[in-house]
DNA sequence: ATGGTTGCAAACACTTTGCACATGA
DNA sequence: TCATGTGCAAAGTGTTTGCAACCAT
């Protein structure tokens, strides 16, 4: 009973964030689970309509935005001119972004902390968060 | 005659890129030179308006697509749901984006080609762009 | 019971497009 | 001259909001 857990997993998640357990919001945060891909809502309604949870796209936004506001989620741009979701407690990781098939794929070993360390030696900036995203040529699509 | 002699130049950009030297596309590529930030439509035609050249909104769109197809400037987010725009003359560089007062500040000294090498190797995917950005509190904001 | 959630529709911000007119080379 | 560029208005995305009805706790 793989899925069971992962709902109670998913409420005590919610519980912890004070959020309601909602259909939607429970489906949307174990699709965000089992996902390796930061999702957009396009891709997240579609995902409830074939699972018979139907939500409205403005309850969908407000979902992620809530998710990210309450820390469970994180806002992401692959420079599409839209945004993706993705849960927040991946560890630190960045994208690499096929820019033929589109496929994104997690990279997790870059040690860019040394750099922040730098950034606020030199400029004085407080460094809270940052964006490191590859675009290119995935394996499949070099053949 | 500083100005005239960017005049100059920006015609012959836009010589070199086939593109007929309208009042717009000048102005836009003189600002584009001038300006250490990226910009985004809106203020590109706030300061269009300023300088009494009037260029309808589809027009400044249209004209920093066409930049960015011909190679003259790059297309950039910052998270905030909306294009900015840079000359890709630049070197290299990377911005340091304020998320109190909302300014942007370039870094140019970030290597990151070695892991780029190092994502070609070990993950076989060609990296032909990448994008880094860096979010926090410049100095002023952290008084 | 009641405050948080939702659906619906409308509005919003940003960007693109079609077409007739205008203009730079 | 004539291909290229522009203005205008309309439409296309992606996202947010107001409000009444609804439901999880």
């Amino acid at each position: 009973m793989i899925q069971a857990s992962i709902q109670h997993d998913c409420k005590m998640e919610l519980r912890d964030a004070a959020l309601k357990a909602t259909p939607a919001r429970l489906a949307i945060l174990e699709l965000l689970e089992k996902t390796d891909k930061p999702l957009d809502v396009a891709t997240i309604i579609e995902f409830l309509r074939k699972h018979d949870i139907q939500a409205d796209q403005a309850t969908v936004f407000r979902i992620v935005n809530m998710f990210t506001e309450r820390g469970l989620t994180k806002q992401i741009q692959l420079q599409e001119g839209k945004f993706r979701y993705e849960l927040a407690a991946k560890t630190d990781h960045h994208h690499l972004v096929c820019l033929k098939c589109g496929d994104i794929q997690d990279i997790s070993d870059c040690n860019i902390s040394g750099l922040e360390k730098d950034i606020e030696k030199k400029k004085g900036f407080k460094v809270l968060s940052h964006a490191l995203e590859f675009f290119g040529a995935c394996s499949s699509c070099q053949k």
